[in-house]
DNA sequence: CATCATTAATAATTTAAATTCCTAATAACT
DNA sequence: AGTTATTAGGAATTTAAATTATTAATGATG
C-alpha cells in the first residue's frame, strides 16, 4: 500500500543524478542506467517525461543527454512525480475532477472526505521537500 | 502512485461500518458489502485479515459476523493498514529488516535515507489519526 | 437433526503495472 | 558520407494486483 512507483523511483533518482553533475554537461540515459543499476529502458522513458513536465532539457546525438530546467532547491518531489504519474493521489476519485466515473461507490462513499485530508498531509511532506533535500 | 491499495481502502471502509454499528451486535460481511458497494468476496478477506491482526473478532453461523475489538479512537488507521497490507512502507528496502534482498540497488541506492524521513511523515499522519475521525 | 446464514479458504480469471525488446530519428565525430 | 552515441516511441512480454467463482466449515434456529 502506498509504494511509491518503480517510475517514480527511478524518477528521483535520475532528478538526483542530474542534480549531482549538472556542472559536467548533459547527463546520458545510459550513464544514469549504469550508475545507480536502474533498467536503462524504463529510465529512458521516465526522463523523456521529465522533459515533457519541463524539469529536464534533452539534446540528441553524441555527447547529448538530459540536464535539469531549474536549480535543485526550486525543484519539489511532487513536481517530480507529477511529471511521471498520471494520478498522484491516494485514490482515484481525489482528482481535480473525480467524479462517479472513477469509483463506482463515488456516491456512497464514507471515507472520501477524511482521506481527502490525510492526501493534503502526505502533499505536504512532497511539495515541501526540494530535490536539493535528497542530494 | 503512492495509492492506496484496494484492500487497504476497504479495510478502513469495513472498519468504520463495524465502529458505526458497533451497538447492534456483530456486522455481517454481506451488510458491509451491500451497504458500502464493495465486492462481498473482497470485503469477507479484509475482514479475516482484520480478525488476524487483532482489529476485528468474527463469529460464525447464523447471526454471526464481525466487530472491532477496541474501541474507534483507540485504532489508528496505521493499526488497520498494516493489519491487510504484509509491506505498508513506500519502497521494499524500507522494511524493518530490509537488504540487498529486497532491491538490487540496495547497495548503491542514493535516495533511501532521504526516503525514509519522508517514510516517518507519512507514518505519523497515519497514526495520529485514529479511525474515531473518519466516522 | 435438517436447514439456512454465515465465516473461512482456495482456485481461476481478469486487469493493470513493470519490464524487456525492437526500430526510428538526430547529431557529433572522423 | 559513414559510423557511432544518443534520444524517442511503440510493441510484446512478464509479473503482480484485483476480482470473481467455488467449495468447505460452523453454528443458530425451528
Amino acid at each position: 500500500m502506498l509504494k511509491l512507483s518503480k517510475k517514480a523511483e527511478y524518477a528521483l533518482m535520475a532528478a538526483k543524478f542530474m542534480a549531482l553533475n549538472n556542472t559536467t554537461g548533459y547527463s546520458s540515459a545510459k550513464e544514469i542506467s549504469d550508475s545507480y543499476q536502474i533498467p536503462y529502458q524504463l529510465v529512458a522513458k521516465v526522463l523523456q517525461k521529465l522533459v515533457k513536465g519541463e524539469i529536464a532539457v534533452s539534446t540528441k546525438g553524441m555527447n547529448g543527454g538530459f540536464s535539469l530546467t531549474r536549480e535543485p532547491y526550486n525543484i519539489s518531489l511532487l513536481d517530480i512525480i507529477k511529471a511521471v504519474e498520471k494520478d498522484y493521489k491516494i485514490v482515484d476519485c481525489m482528482q481535480p475532477n473525480g467524479s462517479s466515473a472513477d469509483c463506482s461507490n463515488f456516491d456512497c462513499c464514507k471515507i472520501r472526505d477524511p482521506l481527502a485530508e490525510i492526501q493534503r498531509k502526505i502533499d505536504k511532506v512532497f511539495i515541501e521537500t526540494s530535490l536539493a533535500q535528497i542530494l
